[in-house]
DNA sequence: AAGACGGGGAG
DNA sequence: CTCCCAGTCTT
């Protein structure tokens, strides 16, 4: 039988491949000659403040939060004045800062270390990240620069340094890269020094390692960067997949009667409106999965919905064939699969004439107003003299 | 494992 | 206009 390692161990396993002491000395060197010592927060080890500023600075840059937290300071010196304020004052400090669930936790953090821990942050980074707010990264952050715990952060500038300094290729926002990452920020961990390596790390990112023309002339990790070397630091980090546009489907009914086709005349409002198409059932739904998208008879009946057999139904005896191909069509703000059930009049209904319907030649409709991609289809279907 | 949350700045 | 930022929490 097979062993597998529990998937909360994975981004805690420390692969001994990874691990180089001379990773952080240079780091640490580079902080303390080149890197911030001035920001605000810098000015103090209480617990109290570094978590302020880091929950402030999450996903938000410095610039912005140093009013911020200025202000906030003269209002709320203590975890006890915080903890104490009623929530609406501190959402209005909040005010600006974006991610408004930060101040809600903010708020709910302070009052627990003050009911839980007599007002002092505890310095265990798992006790750390058991209050709102602060997850693991800011937690070590926390413990790091407030008791000099040796613990490792893995923000967005750790990420992008760790991406071009070890050539990872990948959206660092993925499970498999981040679990990589965070053993790779385990393994490169320093002994001493804590304090100057996170910080270094931070600093890098944010005034080297920049997003855009990274000074890697300035850079002492340059001659062990593989971004560098390999001039692919435009490309390192990989950037967030465009997430990928909506997909609908559509299921439409193709009858014919001899060489006539069924056409129907959409709504002036919405896709294709004023336009004939094929009739359609029951609007455009959510895509759930292409399972069906095979193309055989077992799949048309799939497809068919109860809707399109009535609606088929009102011109008369109908057969169904079968489902023809898919077809995909790309709009800007979706992809539409258009499901084609094509079936057969056997008998004429006693009535067939219905307000929007109409019946026309396959060669007159290929020249009527019709979507591109219906009237392709019909256009195919005309030339292949499809054998019923 | 992916999405929501937010306002501002860079390119 | 798109992408990204000292991430966390929820689905």
């Amino acid at each position: 039988m097979k062993r597998r390692i529990p998937a909360a161990a994975a981004a805690n396993f420390i692969h001994p491949e990874f691990v180089d002491p001379d990773f952080s000395a240079t780091v640490i060197r580079w902080q303390k000659q080149h890197g911030r010592h001035g920001l605000p927060w810098q000015q103090s080890r209480e617990a109290y403040r570094v978590w302020l500023s880091e929950i402030m600075l999450q996903q938000t840059q410095v610039s912005a939060v140093i009013p911020y937290y200025q202000k906030f300071l003269l209002s709320f010196p203590t975890v006890f004045d915080l903890a104490a304020a009623p929530a609406e004052d501190v959402m209005a400090h909040w005010s600006g800062l974006g991610y408004y669930t930060r101040a809600r936790n903010l708020h709910q953090c302070a009052k627990q270390v003050v009911e839980k821990y007599q007002g002092q942050f505890p310095a265990e980074q798992t006790l750390l990240e058991q209050l709102p707010g602060i997850g693991r990264s800011t937690a070590a952050a926390i413990t790091a620069f407030s008791y000099g715990t040796v613990a490792a952060i893995l923000d967005g500038n750790v990420k992008r340094v760790f991406a071009r300094v070890f050539g990872i290729a990948g959206y660092p926002g993925s499970k498999v890269i981040e679990d990589s990452m965070w053993q790779r920020a385990l393994a490169l961990l320093p002994e001493e020094g804590i304090e100057a390596y996170t910080q270094g790390l931070m600093d890098l990112g944010a005034t080297l390692c920049t997003r855009s023309s990274p000074a890697c002339g300035r850079c002492p990790l340059q001659a062990r960067c593989v971004a560098f070397a390999e001039d692919r630091t435009a490309e390192l980090p990989t950037r967030k997949p465009k997430k990928q546009a909506k997909e609908k489907r559509a299921v439409m009914l193709l009858l014919l009667d001899q060489n006539r086709v069924l056409l129907e005349r959409r709504p002036d409002s919405g896709i294709w409106g004023g336009l004939l198409s094929l009739p359609e059932v029951d609007g455009m739904q959510p895509y759930v999965r292409a399972e069906e998208d095979t193309g055989d008879t077992a799949a048309a009946f799939r497809v068919m919905t109860p809707a399109l057999l009535a609606l088929a139904a009102r011109f008369g005896e109908i057969e169904i064939r079968r489902e023809l191909p898919v077809i995909e069509h790309v709009f800007t703000h979706f992809k539409l699969h258009i499901h084609t059930v094509l079936a057969e009049l056997t008998q004429h209904a006693p009535q067939v004439t219905e307000a929007n319907y109409v019946w026309l030649d396959l060669q007159q409709a290929a020249d009527a107003g019709l979507p591109a991609p219906i009237k392709t289809l019909l256009n195919s279907l005309a030339q292949a003299e499809l054998q019923l």
